[in-house]
RNA sequence: GCUCUCGUAGUUCAAUGGAUAGAACACCAGCCUUCUAAGCUGGUUAUCUAGGUUCGAUUCCUAGCGAGAGCACCA
């Protein structure tokens, strides 16, 4: 347990102590909305019920009589708020010891138990473009996965590639068609790392002929039927485009360092899931209405989801059926997370009864998150109206080397690159995960490029000028500073404590982002510590000063870079020791 | 029509039912012969409307208004 949480629990405790009651627990303790007023504080209005006397009269009465300990320097009492005030000296101690004791442990903690979790997301169609829509999706997902780990879950993240639909049809269908010069002749000379986009770039092309097109989807649906008996020249066309998306897609997951234990892919699962339908419809659990078969929910408010269509062919359920289950039974799953588009919670919500009605006995959760458009409206692969990944981290990526160029023009190019591609990989994850996942996002490229205010990059700097003062004071260490005397004044005191309060409270902003599956709990957390942390820079100085405030201020700057870069990493990104 | 989400400063976003509703961007004025100015300091501006629950509501409930999304052969 940290040392925050065991403050809380000796305070409560003691405060129960007095009143003879256990009324009070850790969780009531709140933080006063200025740090002046003291670091934690207990609202006295329950308590009041309890003893029959006005909140007021308990706080006063609370605070009289509160007893001396360690941790708590002072007690005072505003109206119907008990504040307490922490030991600076005490406090700064234990904590600054144990987050460097801890290292990049700090912050984790067992909430989970072990329990087995398998998180799903970054479920992109191969054929198609990649683009910030995913990108949401993957960052998001992610991020939960991380923090999930960090909460003491056994975490798995897994993708699942939606291989077998219409839109692969499509896309081959055009890019291959002997009226496509342009495609004939761009393929013949393409770097084979650009294929993927490529095909995204074909897909957006072929829905804008199939609307010229009159025979055009007829066509489509042959070559899908000529990919579902898996032979003859449209199916080797497949299994050839397939793993150029494919190869495309690892690229993208190495780049922005995220892996999964297993992909799965909905071409492997379409059979199995077939002969679960079937045997549904025979247990009666699937039945067959206008030709089409259904599950029929309305009876829970679900209205109705669909399986096969009535010329027989598969939806997107069926495969999802035999995923669900291979997925409990293969990994012993406690708990297994969906990470969608909230458009697809319905969906959701009916497969996960379908499944519970199936005998299946995990915990599902869909986790949702609002949608990314652009200011000029929806994005949509159809129309191409799209911002792809390759072209936001080219974009990004420029701009960052320039900037980063301005500053160090006695860096190599290869140094330059090396900063750039983390400032670059920070603001492509961080611009995605620092709103609640029930915001849409307008996604502004502009925006998007800056590198100042509420940004990864501005984390980074924190970082970076951090290790900047530890390299100086190890190049120095021997030297004594100038001595300026002990006495701290009364505001670098009052900094340097809020600055400690900050970096305890981190362990409760994991806790929370677990809880509540939100990574912008910790995006924000870590913008609120690094702008203590650069108003604490700016103020007081740390190599500058006495030996034994040097010493302190040193250990208290080790830790706060560790809870950067620990609150960093669990959002999957870097950090790096110069920019 | 039914269901879900959102409505806070010029813009983009915060705020376990708690004290004076916070940031960032943009704009204006300052700060580099002290540790990286991708930084810091100061300044202007906001809870959609009407009820209800509560000692207390941006938060919970009801109704309305506005925006977006989903609801049988799309994924």
């Amino acid at each position: 347990m940290y040392s925050l949480e065991k403050i809380k629990i000796e305070i409560a405790g003691e405060i129960n102590r007095m009143i003879g009651k256990d009324l009070v627990q850790a969780s009531d303790l709140v933080y006063p909305p200025d740090a002046g007023m003291g670091d934690l504080s207990l609202p006295c209005f329950n308590p009041a019920r309890e003893l029959k006397k006005s909140p007021v009269e308990t706080a006063k009465k609370l605070g009289s009589e509160f007893p001396k300990i360690d941790s708590v320097a002072t007690v005072s009492v505003a109206g119907p708020y008990l504040n307490f005030k922490l030991d600076k000296i005490y406090f700064s101690k234990i904590i600054v010891t144990e987050i460097n004791k801890l290292k990049d442990k700090y912050g984790n903690n067992d909430t989970g138990k072990g329990r087995r979790v398998m998180i799903e997301y970054s479920n992109a169609n191969t054929h198609k473009e990649y683009h910030i829509g995913h990108l949401r999706n993957l960052c998001f997902g992610d991020a939960v996965q991380r923090i999930l780990a960090a909460n003491g879950y056994k975490s798995l993240p897994v993708s699942y590639i939606n291989d077998f639909g219409i839109h692969a049809a499509k896309t081959i269908w055009w890019t291959f068609h002997p009226d496509n010069k342009y495609a004939k002749a761009v393929l013949a000379d393409l770097e084979p790392e650009k294929r993927g986009a490529f095909l995204g770039e074909m897909y957006a092309a072929s829905c804008q002929r199939e609307k010229e097109d009159k025979l055009a989807k007829q066509m489509i649906e042959l070559v899908m039927k000529k990919i579902e008996s898996r032979q003859g020249e449209e199916y080797e066309l497949w299994k050839k485009t397939r793993e150029w998306t494919i190869e495309q897609f690892d690229r993208i997951y190495k780049e922005l360092g995220i892996k999964f234990v297993h992909i799965f892919y909905e071409s492997e699962y379409i059979d199995q899931g077939r002969a679960e339908v079937n045997a549904m419809i025979k247990s009666g659990l699937l039945s067959v209405s206008q030709g089409a078969v259904i599950a029929d929910l309305e009876k829970y408010k679900l209205g109705v989801l669909m399986f096969l269509r009535s010329d027989g062919t598969a939806l997107y359920p069926v495969a999802d059926l035999a995923l669900a289950r291979t997925k409990v039974n293969n990994y012993d799953l406690d708990r297994s997370v969906y990470v969608t588009d909230t458009r697809q919670s319905l969906h959701f919500k009916q497969l996960f009864k379908v499944l519970e009605l199936s005998g299946l006995k995990a915990e599902m959760i869909n986790l949702g998150y609002e949608f990314v458009k652009l200011p000029g409206g929806m994005m949509s692969s159809r129309s191409g109206n799209v911002i792809t990944y390759e072209d936001l981290r080219g974009e990004l990526m420029k701009k960052a080397i320039r900037e980063t160029g301005q500053r160090h023009d006695d860096w190599s190019a290869v140094k330059i690159e090396t900063v750039a591609a983390a400032i670059t990989m920070g603001a492509l994850k961080f611009e995605m995960i620092k709103v609640g996942a029930d915001q849409v996002i307008t996604y502004d490229i502009d925006k998007a490029l800056k590198f100042e205010g509420f940004t990864a990059a501005y984390l980074q700097y924190a970082y970076a000028r951090i290790r900047s003062i530890i390299r100086k004071a190890n190049d120095d260490s021997a030297e004594p500073s100038v001595n300026t005397g002990n006495d701290k004044a009364d505001t670098e005191n009052d900094k340097e404590h809020e600055l400690i309060m900050t970096l305890s409270k981190y362990t409760e902003a994991v806790k929370m982002a677990g809880e509540e599956y939100d990574p912008s709990e910790i995006a924000k957390y870590l913008f609120g510590l690094a702008q203590i942390f650069n108003d604490y820079y700016h103020a007081v100085p740390v190599l500058k000063t006495d030996k034994a405030t040097r010493k302190a201020r040193l250990k208290l700057c080790e830790a706060v870079s560790s809870v950067i870069k620990n609150g960093l990493g669990l959002l999957g990104i870097g950090v790096v020791e110069e920019m």
